[in-house]
RNA sequence: CGGGGCGUAGCGCAGUCCGGCUAGCGCGCCUGGUUCGGGACCAGGAGGUCGGUGGUUCAAAUCCACUCGCCCCGACCA
């Protein structure tokens, strides 16, 4: 029945780029690794970034916004984050038809801009702590992209704190991991491993990096969004200091966090099916499309006039479309709203009218369910919400059961590949096993778990004592 | 950067090996009509510097050289 959509199974990464362009989430640019992101994949964007604002402010941030370039000296000033970040930025030469005297960068991410800016916004321990979030742009020159999971150039929200205690900014850096948890569980329905990244995988510059992991359904992992701690490496690159109760003299304490126009490539891979997009219903920019249906001109008046009046106070309550587009036919609206992923279609024909009754169809589902016309959008909003919980329900035991305990190298390394998933292995912490493994499996160390169960093993690569297990898998 | 693939109508492709009429097909689009509870059908129509430059030739989408770009698979990364 599916025309233009690859089967998930013969060819998830084809799937993938198939179901973006049936809901017409993107296209590709002309510019190379960068993309278009077309009104239905921002409506969704939209959604994200209007629920994450509400969480962001309700625990104190505020926005602000610095700029796109960032002269290239600032960036050389923190040591490991120039390392981590030159190779894959893009610069600026010229401008005004000139050649600059120092070339621009254009910001791979912001900490070198808003440090040496917050430096002259901190005296005193009464400055702290700041607390600011910023929507922005970011580029970065990747080698390989793909749409939404890795463009050059990227949507995202990055927050960054500055506060006088270490512990503070952990304290930060920890509140902001659970609204990412949050978010991404009751929002994108997306189960997600919440710990700490190892030294090889954090952020450059940061003292530690604390991140969440969702599972495809490739049973591969997608890193969804991070929160670092970055201690005081940035405000001693940068000179920050401040004037504490005692008088004396200290560097700030700084945090960041982000997640970007990634996530919607976790929605799409998270729950979408072969016939197309599937959206929680939270998140989902159009939640009901409401189909009249008719035969005859005097059907596709009253049918039209039903919907109208059914419909009529439902403006401020849900999102919600009226398809009674003429040059279609039923089961072609069918299909384009199924592709883009709305939650809930309601059918409703002159059967339905003489029987004041709907058809109401789960997107997740398919299930086509009759319902009394009467009360009609409490039902749906209710529907909605059992949707929300089941697609959650669903991914949670689509990951749990792909999810695995392993001890032996060799059955690790087989099951990885077949049939795949997260492995929870014993690692020494010792990075040597780690690249070994890295190596060997093509799967890296996603999280140490940061209150997982301790648990003594022997480390799965060279046998020396660990006191718990890390979570394995392969990723995008 | 390595490997593979592709640039011909808005999209997907055929034609290229072996040069030759006015460059085709499907989808989509426009007009009219019949249709309408799971991707309708009929008729008519619009739409092309064949990625670019140069060369060979009476003649190039097709052969040669150079070049630009994109996609996919790997190494780097949110």
């Amino acid at each position: 029945m599916t025309k233009g959509i690859t089967k998930r199974n013969e060819d998830y990464a084809q799937w993938y780029l198939d179901v973006i362009a049936a809901a017409d989430l993107a296209e590709h640019s002309a510019v190379k690794g960068c993309m278009v992101i077309k009104p239905n994949g921002y409506a969704i964007w939209e959604m994200i970034q209007a629920q994450l604002d509400r969480m962001f402010k309700a625990t104190g941030h505020v926005n602000a916004y610095f700029p796109l370039f960032i002269p290239e000296s600032y960036l050389q000033k923190e040591a490991e984050h120039v390392e981590g970040f030159a190779p894959e930025c893009a610069v600026v030469t010229h401008a005004g038809g000139k050649r600059l005297e120092e070339p621009m960068v254009i910001r791979p991410t912001s900490e070198t801009i808003i440090w040496s800016t917050y430096k002259n916004w901190i005296q005193s321990y009464r400055d702290l702590p700041i607390l600011i979030n910023q929507w922005a742009n970011v580029v970065r020159w990747e080698m390989r992209t793909r749409l939404f999971l890795r463009t050059t150039e990227f949507l995202w929200q990055e927050g960054h704190t500055a506060h006088a205690t270490a512990q503070e900014a952990e304290e930060e850096t920890l509140k902001i991991l659970g609204v990412y948890r949050d978010f991404a569980e009751q929002y994108m329905a997306a189960p997600v491993y919440v710990g700490i990244k190892t030294d090889k995988e954090k952020f450059a510059g940061a003292v530690r990096t604390y991140c969440i992991e969702a599972m495809m359904q490739d049973r591969k992992s997608l890193q969804c969004g991070t929160s670092h701690n970055l201690g005081q490496n940035f405000a001693r690159a940068f000179d920050v200091t401040f004037q504490d109760e005692s008088g004396k003299l200290q560097h700030v304490y700084a945090t960041s966090w982000g997640v970007s126009t990634r996530l919607i490539g976790a929605l799409v891979m998270s729950h979408s099916d072969d016939n197309g997009l599937v959206l929680p219903p939270r998140l989902a920019p159009l939640k009901v499309v409401l189909i009249p249906i008719w035969k005859e001109e005097s059907e596709m008046e009253k049918t039209k006039q039903k919907a109208a009046e059914l419909t009529a106070n439902w403006h401020d309550q849900i999102s919600f479309r009226i398809d009674d587009r003429d040059q279609y036919r039923p089961g072609y609206k069918f299909n384009e709203w199924e592709k883009r992923g709305v939650p809930i279609r309601i059918e409703m024909g002159p059967r339905d009218v003489a029987a004041d009754q709907v058809v109401v169809v789960r997107r997740d589902t398919g299930e086509k369910i009759p319902m009394p016309q009467q009360d009609l959008l409490p039902r749906i909003q209710k529907l909605l919400e059992q949707m929300q919980n089941d697609l959650y329900q669903r991914a949670l035991e689509y990951r749990n059961a792909a999810t695995y305990r392993a001890d032996d190298y060799k059955e690790f390394q087989s099951a990885i590949e077949n049939p795949g998933g997260f492995f929870w292995l014993h690692w020494c912490g010792n990075p040597d096993c780690e690249n070994r493994f890295q190596e060997t499996s093509k799967a890296t160390i996603r999280i140490i778990p940061m209150d997982g169960e301790k648990e003594q093993g022997p480390c799965i690569v060279c046998g020396k004592p660990s006191q718990q297990r890390v979570l394995v898998g392969k990723s995008y």
